[in-house]
DNA sequence: TTATATGCAAAAGATTTGCAATATA
DNA sequence: TATATTGCAAATCTTTTGCATATAA
C-alpha cells in the first residue's frame, strides 16, 4: 500500500497526517519485507526527521496495529517487532534468522488441526505459526 | 517425569539438590498441564515454603529450560510462561485462553510447508506453531 | 477553534545481575 | 572444603503514561 493510501485511510477515521507519522510509515514501506523492532524504527525515523521521540514510534505503531495496517509478532527475547500488513487473507510468514526478511507463507494447516483439536475436546479460536530460517541472500552471503 | 527422576538427572550432571528446586519443581510437576508464569510459580511455591525469593525461580526455570526440562513461550502481552516437558518428541500445544490448560497436538505441518519454504528460496531452521482455544470444561462451565 | 498528536520525563513491569552469605556434596 | 545456590537490592530494558505544548483540519 502506498504512503498516501495509508494517511488518507486514516484520515477518515479522524487521524491526522503528521509529519512524524509519515515518517514512521515511510520507514515501514521502505523495509515492507522486515520485521523491525520500536527501536530500529526510531533510528530509521530519525534519518529522516532529526527530532522524533521513542513514545511517538510506540504510539503509531499501537494505532496502526488496531487498524490492522500492522502486523506485530515478539521475538524469543521478548520484544515487539512490527511490520507493515501487506496480504490481508490470512497467511503466515517465513523469517529470515540473519537478515530479518520475510515472506509470506500462503499454505496454513488449520484443517489438519481442526480434527486433531476436536479429539482433545477444545473449540479452537486462534494459532499462531511462523517459520524461521535462512533466506536466499544470507545463505549465498553466508552472513550467518 | 518424577521429582526424584528430575533432581538425579540434575545431580548427575552437577547440580545441586536444594530445597528451593525441590519446591519450583513440585510446583511445576502439581501443574503439569499448564503454561505458568514466574509469577505464578513464585506465588504457588510460597505455598509450599514461605521464604523464596524471585530471582531463585528466574535462576531455576533458566536452567531447567537449558537442560530441556522446561517449555517456555511468550504470551501475547510478552510475559514468559513455562510448563514441564513431558513429551521428548517434537509436537505442539493448544493452550485453553479461559484456565490455561494445555494438551498435546501430535500432528506438525513442517513436511507440507518444507516444500513452500524451498520455493521462497529460504532454508528452514525452526518453526512456532501454537493453537489456542477453550478446553472442555471451560465450555461446560462457560467461564469465558 | 478543537480534537488529535507530540515531547519529555517519569513510571511501570518483567527479567537479570553483582555480591555477600549460605547450603550441598 | 570447594562449588553451587540463594537472597537482596539495584540495574536493565522495553513499553506505557501523565501532562503541558504544539499542530492539523
Amino acid at each position: 500500500m502506498e504512503l498516501e493510501n495509508i494517511l488518507n485511510e486514516m484520515n477518515h477515521k479522524g487521524y491526522k497526517t503528521t509529519e512524524k507519522r509519515r515518517n514512521i510509515l515511510q520507514v515501514l514501506i521502505n523495509h515492507q519485507s522486515s520485521f523491525l523492532s520500536a527501536d530500529t524504527i526510531l533510528c530509521q525515523a530519525k534519518k529522516i526527521n532529526t527530532h522524533i521521540n521513542m513514545s511517538t514510534v510506540y504510539r503509531n505503531l499501537l494505532l496502526l496495529e488496531e487498524l490492522h495496517l500492522v502486523h506485530k509478532i515478539l521475538s524469543e527475547d521478548g520484544i515487539a517487532n512490527y511490520k507493515l500488513v501487506q496480504v490481508h487473507t490470512h497467511h503466515h510468514h517465513i523469517i529470515c534468522r540473519s537478515c530479518g526478511k520475510t515472506d509470506i507463507i500462503d499454505y496454513c494447516p488449520i484443517k489438519e488441526l481442526n480434527t486433531l483439536v476436536e479429539e482433545k475436546h477444545f473449540k479452537l479460536t486462534e494459532h499462531k505459526l511462523e517459520l524461521y530460517g535462512y533466506c536466499e541472500n544470507c545463505i549465498k552471503n553466508k552472513n550467518n
